[in-house]
RNA sequence: GCGUCGAUGGUAGAGUGGUCAAAUACGACACGCUGUAAACGUGUUGCCUUCGGGCUUCGGGGGUUCGAAUCCCUCUCGACGCACCA
């Protein structure tokens, strides 16, 4: 059974472009053919992120339709690193440091991707066809494509501009990606829209090998007005497996002209009732929808609860991290809550620690609150000291 | 192999004997304004401190000097040029 609405959906939501258009595609998927198609997701790192959480859905999507998706992790492409979108080289990684970080991608992908049941999506490295090449089969492959079209790529043209080094490693790489499509013989490939060149690569190298087209479907990346990534700022990622509770809280940090986008590519709730009316409450739906989908309804319910006491109503939490010490200060910076005493000075000087049950702010580094006593340190963390000595 | 240049804080990137815990920008943190928003403004941003100061940092090691991120030697890594290439 065709469902025309469901395959526009499908071709439209979250979607940058299809290559090579779209009416190709869509006069293919209906006739009934089934596709078989990927993601790759190189582990660089051990979490997945809410970028990743785009494709994931664009896959999911396509699995409902009954398409076979493959989620390719790129333990070997990540060894050596996509230059995508990066001005200076990224650091090596060994096969053992890819292979960990993979450990639980398949995990992590599972809260949006089914891995079991009908029509599971299936799991490939991309090691177990390029971990056997030999160097004569690399450079066969490489062949087929010449330096001007890898050349060509305005991120290596941006670098040379500038001067800077481009590693015969990194030159290499869009052909290393480039193969996987040919390895798994797949029928389209899903990335973000900077993953569009090494895709099209993939394209260009499977005409040339397997005389096959390959469709490549880009998606929307999630970026402010600035094209700053979202949610992928240093020290302030969002992971899939986040405690729900930082995961609503950093949501609701989002700046508000991203939600509507963010609707479209990381939920699954229809276009046409995705929220456009207050800006707040919007933003709550979006952040009570991811923590659903990533944990579950009653828990999305309890952290959107606690969200709005804590930080709306400026209610105090009901559970917070025991810090005990000597000291107001040993505590803090015992616990990890504040990364060195020095900082802990810093903030009591700032006037950022709260005592919630006098009501005032700590205006000495020595303190030595009562046992038991409730702070808030900085806007959003609390703890209840405990005093070791008594 | 020879030679030249380079390696600086979470990142980018100044600094070329004291005035350097190291400009500036970004990031991060805090406060203000708010809707925990975002934007904006202000401040903070190595560690320890009895708040006087102390200690450790500019690729590693050694040296010169009263004093080194800065000069010299050496090692590691990288770029560039030259040479070699049966």
């Amino acid at each position: 059974m065709i469902d025309k609405h469901k395959i526009d959906e499908l071709l439209t939501r979250g979607v940058e472009k299809i290559y090579p258009d779209k009416s190709t595609l869509e006069k293919v998927l209906m006739s009934g053919k089934k596709l078989r198609l990927y993601q790759g997701f190189d582990p660089t790192g051990d979490k997945l992120h809410i970028g990743h959480m785009v494709g994931l859905r664009k896959l999911a999507q396509w699995q409902a339709l009954g398409h076979q998706v493959i989620f390719l992790i790129g333990d070997y492409t990540a060894m050596i690193g996509d230059p995508s979108g990066k001005l200076s080289s990224r650091k090596v990684l060994t096969h053992e440091e890819t292979i960990t970080n993979a450990k639980n991608y398949k995990k992590q992908a599972g809260k949006i991707l089914r891995f079991e049941g009908e029509n599971p999506a299936e799991v490939l490295f991309n090691g177990d066809w390029l971990g056997k090449l030999s160097a004569v089969e690399f450079l066969q492959i490489a062949g087929n494509l010449t330096y001007s079209q890898v050349i060509e790529r305005d991120m290596f043209q941006e670098r040379l501009k500038l001067g800077q080094e481009i590693n015969t490693s990194e030159f290499l790489y869009p052909v290393m990606q480039a193969y996987d499509s040919v390895a798994m013989a797949v029928d389209l490939e899903v990335g973000g829209r900077d993953q569009m060149f090494n895709m099209m690569m993939g394209r260009k190298l499977m005409r040339q090998m397997l005389k096959k087209e390959k469709f490549v479907m880009t998606t929307k990346l999630l970026e402010d007005k600035q094209g700053v990534k979202i949610g992928k700022t240093e020290g302030n990622s969002i992971a899939l497996d986040d405690k729900p509770e930082d995961l609503f809280g950093k949501i609701m940090a989002f700046p508000d002209e991203v939600v509507t986008v963010c609707f479209e590519t990381l939920t699954t709730i229809p276009m046409e009732e995705i929220p456009k009316q207050n800006p707040l409450e919007d933003k709550k739906r979006l952040a009570f929808e991811i923590v659903k989908d990533l944990n579950d309804a009653n828990q999305a319910k309890k952290t959107q609860e606690i969200w709005e006491n804590t930080f709306q109503k400026k209610e105090t939490p009901e559970e917070m991290i025991e810090m005990r010490g000597n000291t107001l200060m040993d505590a803090v910076v015992s616990s990890g809550v504040v990364s060195s005493r020095a900082d802990f000075r810093r903030l009591v000087k700032e006037k950022a620690i709260t005592n919630l049950d006098s009501g005032e702010s700590v205006s000495d580094s020595n303190i030595i609150p009562n046992s038991g006593t409730r702070l808030k340190i900085g806007k959003r963390r609390f703890g209840r000291f405990f005093n070791n000595s008594s």
